[in-house]
RNA sequence: GCCUCGCUAGCUCAACUGGCUAGAGCAACUGACUCUUAAUCAGUAGGUUCGGGGUUCGAGUCCCUGGCGGGGCACCA
């Protein structure tokens, strides 16, 4: 107790001196009638439909919600208590409430919980208010919340914080405090639940079934990646946490259920940056019969369906862009995209041209790059950044799609594509490989790149290439960073303020 | 992993070129106030300046080292 600065010693003394009243400073429950927002809603309704009493006062209300600002004025106080739905002001006088539970109001502090009830009113400022007739602490808080003030502007409406809660660091690590202080995050948060929600009843409205795969594997792959390697104590292996959730969803097209998808966490032992967090969430999909060209029309679907619902309109604002979501998408072929970004085309530069190119960008980390490396390499750098507006990048080099089945009639290349928003990869697909003796040699060159150093490069799948040499059908799969919609939908700069509790150094 | 910027009271920030006892607002505490809303007014208290080491008469400030974070690069989705 000692060590504690005076902030939270007053609290305790402030808790003690509760007990010593006889209030019960945790309680059990509360039995709201209202949350505040709807509380407004309902006096606003009354008051339009002139069924307010002749005191102009509306019906009686519960309410429960955390303190957020307090007015005391001697012998009356004004407080706002914020819920999940908003904040409502309160009105506590003592003519009301007695001596006794007056007097208690001394005990309460920015961050308790409270339940009050007593009916609606407007103040003479116009603000839909609770006269509190009773109270009852529902918990109290020991540590203070870091509470801005709020401002608002008398005619914009307009709420400007001041002070508040800024430090990103404790914002991440303190994520309850910033969600408490800042109802921006909660509302970011909300958006992500809708999004995802709106993901899945586009794709059980498409027919697909959504499946669980194991998180835990034997042997990771779908993906080129470091994995996060555990032990299995009982069985004394080594298991992977998935890096990917294909190779099994496309296990079970095998198995003849011919649409699926999945939701869900992967791990990619990997740098962190505001595109990238060690765990984030993946849509994939696969559809048999399908290839990627009905992939690109189904993702277009998807996307219209998601931003609609979720944003009410065919349009977003991400940073300094306006994205439209308008169907179709352009489709522009990688090496064309590249050809004309280098004003020479590339699909028969040489490997020495092409990495010359590079050289003179100084784009770094070149060394042992083949062709297909080098393409993408030049890619990122020359055309990605430029890809605002929704578009489709198609048919990548063999040698970077080890899952992709061969384009049609230019076999140096594969059936995939991946799509870009505001430069951000959101979607990858392909027509995927269904030929067992062609997916054993994309496996072996993976190996061989993996004896010369490639730490990312796949492993080869016994058990995947069994399950495709009793036949599996042909097949349109998808990936989708569902954490990076998120960013785009609500306009976040950094993956972590769409993740929940992002993955932070220790802080020990 | 590399480059770069940052870390000062519970929170948001000051402190010039190294120079008095490290300041302010909010939050807290004491008092006044029965329609306030960034409530107001008077007063009080609150600091391991991220940790460790060094230079100096003197370090929040300069140097070395470690930690954590932001941004960029690399890797990647």
């Amino acid at each position: 107790m000692d060590d504690l600065n005076q902030v939270l010693r007053a609290r305790r003394e402030k808790l003690a001196a509760l007990k010593a009243r006889g209030i019960e400073p945790f309680a059990y429950n509360f039995d709201c009638t209202h949350r505040a927002a709807e509380a407004s809603a309902i006096f606003e309704q009354a008051d339009a439909a002139g069924t307010l009493g002749e005191d102009g006062e509306g019906e009686a209300t519960r309410i429960g919600g955390r303190i957020v600002a307090w007015r005391s004025h001697g012998k009356s106080a004004f407080a706002h208590v914020e819920d999940a739905s908003g904040r409502i002001q309160l009105y506590f006088k003592k003519d009301m409430l007695g001596d006794e539970s007056f007097a208690d109001l001394d005990l309460l502090d920015l961050g308790d919980w409270i339940g009050v009830e007593g009916p609606l009113f407007r103040t003479r400022t116009g603000e839909v208010t609770v006269r509190v007739r009773t109270w009852t602490l529902l918990a109290k808080s020991l540590r203070p919340l870091p509470f801005g003030k709020v401002e608002t502007d008398p005619e914009t409406g307009e709420r400007r914080v001041h002070s508040g809660f800024a430090d990103t660091e404790s914002r991440y690590r303190q994520r309850y405090a910033d969600l408490a202080v800042n109802p921006d995050v909660r509302e970011v948060f909300r958006t992500r639940a809708r999004i995802i929600s709106e993901l899945r009843s586009f794709m059980d409205g498409e027919g697909f079934l959504e499946v669980e795969t194991p998180v835990l594997q034997p042997l990771y792959g779908g993906a080129s990646a470091r994995p996060f390697m555990t032990t299995h104590n009982a069985l004394e292996r080594t298991m992977f946490l998935r890096i990917a959730d294909e190779l099994y969803l496309k296990r079970l097209i095998v198995g003849g259920m011919d649409r699926v998808y999945e939701i869900s966490k992967d791990f990619r032992n990997e740098g962190i940056d505001r595109f990238h967090n060690p765990e984030f969430t993946m849509l994939e999909w696969y559809q048999a019969f399908a290839d990627y060209e009905d992939q690109m029309d189904l993702v277009e679907r998807l996307l219209v369906h998601v931003v609609r619902s979720v944003k009410g309109t065919d349009s977003f604002v991400f940073g300094d862009h306006e994205i439209a979501i308008r169907s179709p998408f352009p489709r522009i072929k990688l090496v064309d995209a590249l050809s004309e970004a280098l004003s020479e085309d590339v699909s028969d530069m040489p490997e020495g041209e092409l990495r010359r190119r590079a050289e003179k960008l100084s784009i770094p980390e070149l060394a042992g790059a083949g062709r297909g490396k080098l393409v993408d390499k030049l890619f990122g750098e020359l055309v990605e950044p430029s890809l605002i507006q929704p578009t489709f990048v198609l048919d990548h080099p063999r040698e970077l799609s080890p899952l992709a089945k061969p384009k049609r009639g230019e076999p140096r290349l594969t059936e995939r594509f991946e799509m870009y928003m505001a430069g951000v990869e959101i979607f990858n697909a392909f027509s995927e490989l269904n030929d067992p003796l062609d997916q054993r040699e994309r496996f072996e060159a993976q190996g061989r790149l993996r004896a010369e150093g490639d730490e990312e490069a796949q492993q080869v799948d016994e058990d995947y290439i069994r399950a495709m040499e009793y036949g599996m059908p042909p097949t349109g799969g998808v990936g989708m960073g569902v954490d990076r919609l998120v960013m785009l939908l609500t306009n976040q700069a950094s993956i972590r303020d769409v993740i929940l509790f992002p993955v932070l150094r220790g802080d020990e």
